[in-house]
DNA sequence: GTGATTATGTACCATATGGTACATTAGTTC
DNA sequence: GAACTAATGTACCATATGGTACATAATCAC
Protein backbone atom coordinates (compact mmCIF):
# COMPACT_ATOMS: atom_id res chain seq x y z
CA UNK A 1 0.00 0.00 0.00
CA UNK A 2 1.33 3.54 -0.32
CA UNK A 3 0.34 7.21 -0.29
CA UNK A 4 0.96 9.05 -3.11
CA UNK A 5 -0.18 11.20 -6.20
CA UNK A 6 -0.50 8.04 -8.15
CA UNK A 7 -2.68 5.97 -5.56
CA UNK A 8 -4.95 9.37 -5.71
CA UNK A 9 -5.37 9.70 -9.04
CA UNK A 10 -5.84 5.87 -9.15
CA UNK A 11 -8.26 6.03 -6.36
CA UNK A 12 -10.25 9.10 -8.36
CA UNK A 13 -10.79 7.29 -11.29
CA UNK A 14 -12.13 3.91 -9.68
CA UNK A 15 -14.33 6.16 -7.44
CA UNK A 16 -15.73 7.64 -10.97
CA UNK A 17 -16.29 4.41 -12.42
CA UNK A 18 -17.88 3.05 -9.44
CA UNK A 19 -20.42 6.05 -9.76
CA UNK A 20 -21.28 4.48 -12.95
CA UNK A 21 -20.91 0.52 -12.36
CA UNK A 22 -21.59 0.46 -8.91
CA UNK A 23 -18.71 -1.60 -6.90
CA UNK A 24 -20.00 -4.70 -5.92
CA UNK A 25 -18.88 -7.44 -8.38
CA UNK A 26 -16.21 -4.99 -9.77
CA UNK A 27 -12.99 -7.48 -10.73
CA UNK A 28 -9.61 -5.44 -10.44
CA UNK A 29 -9.27 -6.74 -13.99
CA UNK A 30 -12.14 -4.84 -14.97
CA UNK A 31 -12.20 -1.70 -12.83
CA UNK A 32 -8.25 -2.05 -13.46
CA UNK A 33 -8.77 -1.65 -17.57
CA UNK A 34 -11.89 0.38 -17.56
CA UNK A 35 -9.33 3.16 -15.79
CA UNK A 36 -6.81 2.08 -17.69
CA UNK A 37 -4.26 0.59 -15.76
CA UNK A 38 -3.43 -3.23 -14.36
CA UNK A 39 -4.54 -5.17 -11.79
CA UNK A 40 -1.12 -5.54 -11.01
CA UNK A 41 -1.76 -1.90 -10.33
CA UNK A 42 -4.50 -1.44 -8.06
CA UNK A 43 -2.99 -4.30 -5.60
CA UNK A 44 0.22 -2.37 -5.64
CA UNK A 45 -1.49 0.46 -4.67
CA UNK A 46 -4.09 -0.06 -2.22
CA UNK A 47 -2.75 -3.29 -1.24
CA UNK A 48 -5.87 -5.49 -1.92
CA UNK A 49 -9.30 -5.76 -3.58
CA UNK A 50 -10.54 -5.39 -0.18
CA UNK A 51 -8.24 -1.93 0.68
CA UNK A 52 -9.23 -0.86 -2.60
CA UNK A 53 -12.62 -1.33 -1.45
CA UNK A 54 -11.91 0.52 1.68
CA UNK A 55 -10.20 3.30 -0.02
CA UNK A 56 -13.22 4.05 -1.94
CA UNK A 57 -15.83 3.70 0.66
CA UNK A 58 -14.10 6.40 2.69
CA UNK A 59 -14.19 8.52 -0.54
CA UNK A 60 -17.71 8.15 -0.85
CA UNK A 61 -18.75 8.67 2.67
CA UNK A 62 -17.01 12.27 2.53
CA UNK A 63 -18.34 13.17 -0.66
CA UNK A 64 -21.72 12.15 0.48
CA UNK A 65 -21.17 14.01 4.00
CA UNK A 66 -19.72 17.24 1.88
CA UNK A 67 -22.43 17.25 -0.83
CA UNK A 68 -25.48 16.34 1.34
CA UNK A 69 -24.68 19.07 4.18
CA UNK A 70 -23.91 21.40 1.40
CA UNK A 71 -22.25 24.88 1.89
CA UNK A 72 -23.53 26.83 4.86
CA UNK A 73 -27.08 27.53 5.46
CA UNK A 74 -29.58 27.36 3.23
CA UNK A 75 -33.51 27.14 2.90
CA UNK A 76 -34.65 23.73 2.66
CA UNK A 77 -35.66 23.71 -0.42
CA UNK A 78 -32.65 24.86 -1.96
CA UNK A 79 -30.80 22.26 -0.12
CA UNK A 80 -33.35 19.94 -1.71
CA UNK A 81 -32.96 21.02 -4.89
CA UNK A 82 -29.50 20.94 -4.98
CA UNK A 83 -29.25 17.34 -3.34
CA UNK A 84 -31.97 15.65 -5.93
CA UNK A 85 -29.95 17.02 -8.83
CA UNK A 86 -29.47 14.24 -11.46
CA UNK A 87 -25.92 14.93 -11.25
CA UNK A 88 -25.61 13.46 -7.89
CA UNK A 89 -27.92 10.27 -8.37
CA UNK A 90 -24.74 8.52 -9.63
CA UNK A 91 -23.23 9.46 -6.07
CA UNK A 92 -26.53 8.86 -4.47
CA UNK A 93 -26.93 5.62 -5.91
CA UNK A 94 -23.47 4.47 -5.04
CA UNK A 95 -23.86 5.63 -1.14
CA UNK A 96 -26.94 2.97 -1.23
CA UNK A 97 -24.95 0.20 -2.26
CA UNK A 98 -22.54 0.78 0.03
CA UNK A 99 -24.97 1.05 2.88
CA UNK A 100 -26.41 -2.00 2.06
CA UNK A 101 -23.48 -3.57 1.56
CA UNK A 102 -22.17 -2.13 5.07
CA UNK A 103 -25.57 -3.50 6.44
CA UNK A 104 -24.62 -7.02 5.39
CA UNK A 105 -21.28 -6.86 6.84
CA UNK A 106 -19.50 -6.91 3.15
CA UNK A 107 -15.65 -6.61 4.15
CA UNK A 108 -14.26 -3.33 3.41
CA UNK A 109 -17.23 -1.62 4.21
CA UNK A 110 -17.30 -1.78 7.77
CA UNK A 111 -16.84 1.62 9.06
CA UNK A 112 -19.74 2.99 6.64
CA UNK A 113 -22.08 2.76 8.95
CA UNK A 114 -20.92 4.49 11.83
CA UNK A 115 -22.73 7.83 11.94
CA UNK A 116 -24.17 7.48 8.87
CA UNK A 117 -27.32 8.82 10.83
CA UNK A 118 -25.56 10.97 14.10
CA UNK A 119 -23.44 12.82 11.47
CA UNK A 120 -26.33 14.23 9.82
CA UNK A 121 -28.60 14.31 13.03
CA UNK A 122 -26.36 16.02 15.01
CA UNK A 123 -26.17 19.02 13.06
CA UNK A 124 -29.18 19.63 12.29
CA UNK A 125 -30.64 18.64 15.76
CA UNK A 126 -28.12 21.56 17.47
CA UNK A 127 -29.19 24.04 15.32
CA UNK A 128 -32.92 23.25 16.25
CA UNK A 129 -32.00 23.56 19.67
CA UNK A 130 -30.28 26.87 19.12
CA UNK A 131 -33.59 28.01 18.24
CA UNK A 132 -35.50 27.14 21.72
CA UNK A 133 -36.48 23.69 20.35
CA UNK A 134 -35.67 21.40 23.80
CA UNK A 135 -33.23 18.64 22.95
CA UNK A 136 -34.95 15.40 22.65
CA UNK A 137 -37.94 16.95 20.14
CA UNK A 138 -34.53 18.51 18.07
CA UNK A 139 -33.01 15.25 17.94
CA UNK A 140 -36.76 13.14 16.57
CA UNK A 141 -37.22 15.98 14.06
CA UNK A 142 -33.63 16.45 13.06
CA UNK A 143 -33.83 12.35 12.49
CA UNK A 144 -37.07 12.62 10.77
CA UNK A 145 -36.02 15.26 8.31
CA UNK A 146 -32.92 13.04 7.31
CA UNK A 147 -35.18 9.86 7.14
CA UNK A 148 -37.50 11.90 4.50
CA UNK A 149 -34.36 12.80 2.59
CA UNK A 150 -33.26 9.68 2.10
CA UNK A 151 -36.37 7.80 1.62
CA UNK A 152 -37.12 10.30 -1.12
CA UNK A 153 -33.94 9.96 -2.54
CA UNK A 154 -34.71 6.57 -2.76
CA UNK A 155 -38.07 7.12 -4.87
CA UNK A 156 -36.54 9.08 -6.86
CA UNK A 157 -33.87 7.11 -7.69
CA UNK A 158 -35.89 4.39 -8.64
CA UNK A 159 -38.72 6.31 -10.36
CA UNK A 160 -36.68 9.41 -11.78
CA UNK A 161 -40.04 11.21 -10.97
CA UNK A 162 -38.65 14.37 -10.03
CA UNK A 163 -42.24 16.20 -10.18
CA UNK A 164 -43.62 13.37 -7.86
CA UNK A 165 -40.91 13.58 -5.55
CA UNK A 166 -40.96 17.06 -4.75
CA UNK A 167 -44.36 17.54 -4.50
CA UNK A 168 -43.60 15.04 -1.26
CA UNK A 169 -41.26 16.98 -0.27
CA UNK A 170 -42.90 19.86 -0.73
CA UNK A 171 -45.69 18.34 1.99
CA UNK A 172 -43.13 17.95 4.34
CA UNK A 173 -42.36 21.54 4.36
CA UNK A 174 -45.92 21.75 4.23
CA UNK A 175 -46.75 20.12 7.51
CA UNK A 176 -43.94 20.67 9.41
CA UNK A 177 -43.90 24.81 9.37
CA UNK A 178 -46.91 26.65 9.94
CA UNK A 179 -46.98 29.40 7.60
CA UNK A 180 -47.97 32.33 8.42
CA UNK A 181 -49.93 31.73 11.67
CA UNK A 182 -49.12 32.12 15.34
CA UNK A 183 -45.88 31.44 16.24
CA UNK A 184 -45.38 29.65 19.51
CA UNK A 185 -49.06 27.80 18.81
CA UNK A 186 -46.62 24.71 18.09
CA UNK A 187 -43.58 23.14 19.86
CA UNK A 188 -41.86 22.12 16.71
CA UNK A 189 -38.60 23.47 15.77
CA UNK A 190 -40.04 23.41 12.50
CA UNK A 191 -43.14 25.57 12.82
CA UNK A 192 -40.07 28.44 12.54
CA UNK A 193 -40.51 30.39 8.79
CA UNK A 194 -37.27 29.57 8.39
CA UNK A 195 -37.28 25.94 8.34
CA UNK A 196 -33.99 25.66 6.23
CA UNK A 197 -32.52 25.30 9.62
CA UNK A 198 -33.14 22.01 9.48
CA UNK A 199 -30.12 21.85 6.72
CA UNK A 200 -27.77 24.22 8.77
CA UNK A 201 -24.53 22.93 10.30
CA UNK A 202 -23.10 23.02 13.33
CA UNK A 203 -20.64 25.27 11.98
CA UNK A 204 -23.29 27.76 10.63
CA UNK A 205 -23.65 29.31 14.48
CA UNK A 206 -26.07 32.11 14.45
CA UNK B 1 -35.72 -24.76 -15.34
CA UNK B 2 -38.46 -26.34 -13.53
CA UNK B 3 -41.65 -26.22 -11.45
CA UNK B 4 -41.55 -28.22 -8.66
CA UNK B 5 -42.03 -28.90 -5.10
CA UNK B 6 -38.30 -29.65 -5.26
CA UNK B 7 -37.97 -26.39 -6.61
CA UNK B 8 -40.07 -24.21 -4.21
CA UNK B 9 -38.35 -25.65 -1.03
CA UNK B 10 -35.02 -25.25 -2.63
CA UNK B 11 -36.39 -21.28 -3.39
CA UNK B 12 -37.39 -21.27 0.47
CA UNK B 13 -34.19 -22.71 1.91
CA UNK B 14 -32.68 -20.09 -0.59
CA UNK B 15 -34.27 -16.82 0.22
CA UNK B 16 -33.58 -17.62 3.81
CA UNK B 17 -30.32 -18.18 3.54
CA UNK B 18 -30.13 -14.58 1.78
CA UNK B 19 -32.13 -13.03 4.51
CA UNK B 20 -28.83 -13.71 6.69
CA UNK B 21 -25.68 -13.52 4.14
CA UNK B 22 -27.08 -11.09 1.26
CA UNK B 23 -27.15 -12.17 -1.94
CA UNK B 24 -24.68 -9.98 -3.89
CA UNK B 25 -21.19 -12.33 -3.49
CA UNK B 26 -23.23 -15.31 -2.94
CA UNK B 27 -21.59 -18.64 -5.51
CA UNK B 28 -23.69 -21.12 -6.42
CA UNK B 29 -21.58 -23.73 -4.32
CA UNK B 30 -21.36 -21.45 -1.42
CA UNK B 31 -25.31 -21.38 -1.57
CA UNK B 32 -26.01 -25.09 -2.39
CA UNK B 33 -23.96 -26.30 0.53
CA UNK B 34 -25.48 -23.72 2.93
CA UNK B 35 -28.89 -24.86 2.24
CA UNK B 36 -27.84 -28.63 1.74
CA UNK B 37 -27.85 -29.31 -2.09
CA UNK B 38 -25.28 -29.32 -4.82
CA UNK B 39 -24.91 -26.44 -7.39
CA UNK B 40 -25.42 -28.70 -9.66
CA UNK B 41 -28.77 -28.82 -8.70
CA UNK B 42 -29.45 -25.12 -8.36
CA UNK B 43 -28.82 -24.96 -11.98
CA UNK B 44 -31.05 -27.86 -12.48
CA UNK B 45 -34.05 -26.05 -10.80
CA UNK B 46 -33.46 -22.28 -11.83
CA UNK B 47 -31.44 -23.08 -14.99
CA UNK B 48 -28.47 -20.19 -14.23
CA UNK B 49 -27.45 -18.09 -11.60
CA UNK B 50 -29.07 -15.51 -12.95
CA UNK B 51 -32.51 -17.41 -12.66
CA UNK B 52 -31.88 -17.99 -8.87
CA UNK B 53 -31.62 -14.43 -8.60
CA UNK B 54 -35.15 -13.60 -10.11
CA UNK B 55 -36.63 -15.97 -8.27
CA UNK B 56 -35.29 -15.34 -5.11
CA UNK B 57 -35.90 -11.29 -6.36
CA UNK B 58 -39.46 -11.97 -6.79
CA UNK B 59 -40.20 -13.49 -3.85
CA UNK B 60 -38.54 -10.84 -1.61
CA UNK B 61 -40.48 -8.47 -3.28
CA UNK B 62 -43.89 -10.51 -2.72
CA UNK B 63 -42.99 -10.86 1.03
CA UNK B 64 -42.18 -7.01 1.08
CA UNK B 65 -45.54 -5.68 -0.22
CA UNK B 66 -47.39 -8.36 1.81
CA UNK B 67 -45.20 -7.86 4.92
CA UNK B 68 -45.74 -3.90 4.98
CA UNK B 69 -48.42 -3.57 3.80
CA UNK B 70 -49.97 -5.50 6.45
CA UNK B 71 -53.72 -7.74 7.03
CA UNK B 72 -56.17 -5.14 6.77
CA UNK B 73 -56.22 -1.96 8.68
CA UNK B 74 -54.34 -0.48 11.60
CA UNK B 75 -53.49 2.39 13.06
CA UNK B 76 -50.05 3.94 11.84
CA UNK B 77 -48.72 3.24 14.68
CA UNK B 78 -49.61 -0.61 14.97
CA UNK B 79 -48.16 -0.62 11.12
CA UNK B 80 -44.85 0.73 12.42
CA UNK B 81 -44.33 -1.18 15.51
CA UNK B 82 -45.19 -4.07 12.88
CA UNK B 83 -42.82 -3.30 10.29
CA UNK B 84 -39.91 -2.03 12.40
CA UNK B 85 -40.04 -5.16 14.56
CA UNK B 86 -36.35 -7.16 14.27
CA UNK B 87 -38.11 -9.94 13.20
CA UNK B 88 -38.44 -8.25 9.76
CA UNK B 89 -35.09 -6.38 9.70
CA UNK B 90 -33.40 -9.61 7.43
CA UNK B 91 -36.12 -9.00 5.22
CA UNK B 92 -35.74 -5.55 4.98
CA UNK B 93 -31.91 -5.60 4.62
CA UNK B 94 -32.45 -7.90 1.84
CA UNK B 95 -35.22 -5.62 0.43
CA UNK B 96 -32.57 -2.60 0.51
CA UNK B 97 -29.92 -4.90 -1.03
CA UNK B 98 -31.85 -6.03 -3.90
CA UNK B 99 -33.01 -1.97 -4.30
CA UNK B 100 -29.51 -1.10 -4.76
CA UNK B 101 -28.81 -3.59 -7.32
CA UNK B 102 -31.66 -3.08 -9.23
CA UNK B 103 -30.82 0.71 -9.54
CA UNK B 104 -27.67 -0.53 -10.98
CA UNK B 105 -29.36 -2.34 -13.39
CA UNK B 106 -27.97 -5.58 -12.31
CA UNK B 107 -29.10 -8.82 -14.15
CA UNK B 108 -31.74 -10.18 -13.08
CA UNK B 109 -33.05 -7.86 -10.62
CA UNK B 110 -34.23 -5.58 -13.55
CA UNK B 111 -37.75 -5.95 -12.40
CA UNK B 112 -37.68 -5.12 -9.12
CA UNK B 113 -38.02 -1.63 -9.55
CA UNK B 114 -41.06 -1.39 -11.26
CA UNK B 115 -44.34 -0.07 -9.37
CA UNK B 116 -41.99 -0.33 -5.59
CA UNK B 117 -43.11 3.25 -4.81
CA UNK B 118 -46.08 2.81 -6.60
CA UNK B 119 -47.65 -0.29 -5.28
CA UNK B 120 -47.39 1.42 -2.10
CA UNK B 121 -48.20 4.43 -2.42
CA UNK B 122 -51.54 3.86 -4.51
CA UNK B 123 -53.48 2.27 -2.04
CA UNK B 124 -52.73 4.75 0.82
CA UNK B 125 -53.42 8.07 -1.76
CA UNK B 126 -56.81 6.03 -2.61
CA UNK B 127 -57.46 5.79 1.35
CA UNK B 128 -56.69 9.30 1.61
CA UNK B 129 -58.85 10.48 -1.52
CA UNK B 130 -62.08 8.50 0.11
CA UNK B 131 -61.43 10.37 3.60
CA UNK B 132 -62.03 13.82 1.39
CA UNK B 133 -58.44 15.23 0.46
CA UNK B 134 -58.13 15.82 -3.25
CA UNK B 135 -55.84 13.49 -5.41
CA UNK B 136 -53.34 15.16 -5.87
CA UNK B 137 -52.35 15.97 -2.04
CA UNK B 138 -53.46 12.55 -1.31
CA UNK B 139 -50.54 11.05 -3.43
CA UNK B 140 -48.01 13.98 -2.15
CA UNK B 141 -48.88 12.66 0.88
CA UNK B 142 -48.81 9.11 0.43
CA UNK B 143 -45.33 9.39 -1.23
CA UNK B 144 -44.15 11.12 2.08
CA UNK B 145 -45.65 9.04 4.35
CA UNK B 146 -43.81 6.10 2.28
CA UNK B 147 -40.09 7.92 1.75
CA UNK B 148 -40.47 8.16 5.94
CA UNK B 149 -40.97 4.63 6.78
CA UNK B 150 -38.01 3.86 3.87
CA UNK B 151 -35.71 6.46 5.33
CA UNK B 152 -36.58 5.25 8.74
CA UNK B 153 -35.97 1.59 8.58
CA UNK B 154 -32.80 2.42 7.04
CA UNK B 155 -31.98 4.58 10.01
CA UNK B 156 -33.21 1.39 11.91
CA UNK B 157 -30.89 -0.92 10.38
CA UNK B 158 -27.93 0.98 10.62
CA UNK B 159 -28.35 2.13 13.99
CA UNK B 160 -30.63 -0.65 15.51
CA UNK B 161 -31.67 2.46 17.71
CA UNK B 162 -35.25 1.38 17.86
CA UNK B 163 -35.90 4.08 20.61
CA UNK B 164 -34.78 7.10 18.77
CA UNK B 165 -36.56 5.74 15.40
CA UNK B 166 -39.66 5.72 16.68
CA UNK B 167 -39.17 9.24 18.25
CA UNK B 168 -39.20 10.20 14.95
CA UNK B 169 -41.76 8.37 13.75
CA UNK B 170 -44.30 9.91 16.43
CA UNK B 171 -42.81 13.41 15.23
CA UNK B 172 -44.06 12.88 12.11
CA UNK B 173 -47.78 11.59 13.20
CA UNK B 174 -47.85 14.58 15.28
CA UNK B 175 -46.99 16.94 12.52
CA UNK B 176 -49.04 15.35 9.98
CA UNK B 177 -52.32 16.55 12.20
CA UNK B 178 -53.21 12.60 12.84
CA UNK B 179 -54.43 12.66 16.21
CA UNK B 180 -53.60 10.28 19.09
CA UNK B 181 -54.97 7.00 17.43
CA UNK B 182 -58.61 6.96 17.31
CA UNK B 183 -59.21 3.89 15.01
CA UNK B 184 -61.34 4.74 11.99
CA UNK B 185 -60.47 8.40 12.57
CA UNK B 186 -57.05 7.72 10.38
CA UNK B 187 -55.63 10.71 8.35
CA UNK B 188 -52.52 9.29 7.63
CA UNK B 189 -53.62 6.96 4.80
CA UNK B 190 -51.59 4.69 6.68
CA UNK B 191 -54.91 1.96 7.01
CA UNK B 192 -56.48 0.65 4.58
CA UNK B 193 -58.95 -2.14 4.02
CA UNK B 194 -58.85 -2.50 0.63
CA UNK B 195 -55.48 -4.23 1.00
CA UNK B 196 -56.29 -6.51 -1.96
CA UNK B 197 -55.82 -3.30 -4.29
CA UNK B 198 -51.88 -3.76 -3.04
CA UNK B 199 -51.56 -6.23 -5.72
CA UNK B 200 -53.43 -4.65 -8.44
CA UNK B 201 -49.62 -3.67 -9.15
CA UNK B 202 -50.23 -0.28 -11.06
CA UNK B 203 -47.13 0.65 -13.49
CA UNK B 204 -44.74 2.79 -11.53
CA UNK B 205 -44.43 6.26 -13.41
CA UNK B 206 -40.66 5.83 -14.64
C1' DG C 1 -43.43 -54.40 -14.80
C1' DT C 2 -42.20 -51.02 -18.63
C1' DG C 3 -41.34 -46.71 -20.14
C1' DA C 4 -40.99 -42.03 -19.58
C1' DT C 5 -40.23 -38.01 -16.98
C1' DT C 6 -38.14 -35.91 -13.02
C1' DA C 7 -34.42 -35.53 -9.92
C1' DT C 8 -29.75 -36.07 -8.45
C1' DG C 9 -24.74 -37.47 -8.36
C1' DT C 10 -19.89 -37.44 -10.46
C1' DA C 11 -16.72 -35.60 -13.09
C1' DC C 12 -15.14 -32.37 -15.81
C1' DC C 13 -14.10 -27.78 -18.46
C1' DA C 14 -12.94 -23.18 -19.78
C1' DT C 15 -12.54 -19.08 -17.68
C1' DA C 16 -11.78 -15.48 -14.39
C1' DT C 17 -10.15 -14.14 -10.06
C1' DG C 18 -7.02 -12.21 -6.31
C1' DG C 19 -2.53 -12.39 -5.34
C1' DT C 20 2.67 -13.11 -5.92
C1' DA C 21 7.59 -13.39 -7.77
C1' DC C 22 10.71 -11.27 -10.26
C1' DA C 23 12.48 -8.20 -13.35
C1' DT C 24 12.58 -3.56 -15.22
C1' DT C 25 12.01 1.25 -15.72
C1' DA C 26 11.57 6.07 -14.12
C1' DG C 27 12.74 9.65 -10.60
C1' DT C 28 14.99 11.52 -6.88
C1' DT C 29 18.98 12.30 -3.78
C1' DC C 30 23.63 12.66 -2.90
C1' DG D 1 26.83 9.15 -12.25
C1' DA D 2 25.70 5.96 -8.33
C1' DA D 3 22.44 4.41 -5.08
C1' DC D 4 18.05 4.05 -3.80
C1' DT D 5 13.14 4.10 -3.97
C1' DA D 6 8.76 4.35 -6.20
C1' DA D 7 6.24 2.63 -10.12
C1' DT D 8 5.10 -0.53 -13.58
C1' DG D 9 5.26 -4.72 -16.71
C1' DT D 10 5.31 -9.89 -17.51
C1' DA D 11 4.36 -14.08 -16.23
C1' DC D 12 2.62 -17.12 -13.36
C1' DC D 13 -0.26 -19.78 -9.60
C1' DA D 14 -3.80 -21.85 -6.87
C1' DT D 15 -8.39 -21.49 -6.45
C1' DA D 16 -13.19 -20.78 -7.32
C1' DT D 17 -16.69 -20.05 -10.48
C1' DG D 18 -20.78 -20.97 -13.66
C1' DG D 19 -21.99 -24.29 -16.62
C1' DT D 20 -22.16 -28.94 -19.10
C1' DA D 21 -21.98 -34.08 -20.28
C1' DC D 22 -23.28 -38.17 -18.93
C1' DA D 23 -24.78 -41.62 -16.03
C1' DT D 24 -27.94 -43.03 -12.46
C1' DA D 25 -31.66 -43.20 -9.32
C1' DA D 26 -36.48 -42.19 -8.11
C1' DT D 27 -41.23 -41.37 -9.24
C1' DC D 28 -45.21 -41.94 -11.67
C1' DA D 29 -48.39 -43.43 -15.68
C1' DC D 30 -50.22 -47.23 -17.82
Amino acid sequence: MSTSQARDRLLASAVDHALNAGIADLSLRELASAIGTSHRMLIYHFGSREGLLVAVTRAVEETELAALLGSGSEDPRSSWKRISDPKLWPQERLFFELYSYSLLGRPGTEGFLEGIVESWVAPIADALVEKGVDMRTARADARLGVAVVRGLLLDLLATGDRKGVNEAFERFLQRTSIPDSAPGSDASGFSDRRVGAIFDRPTAAR
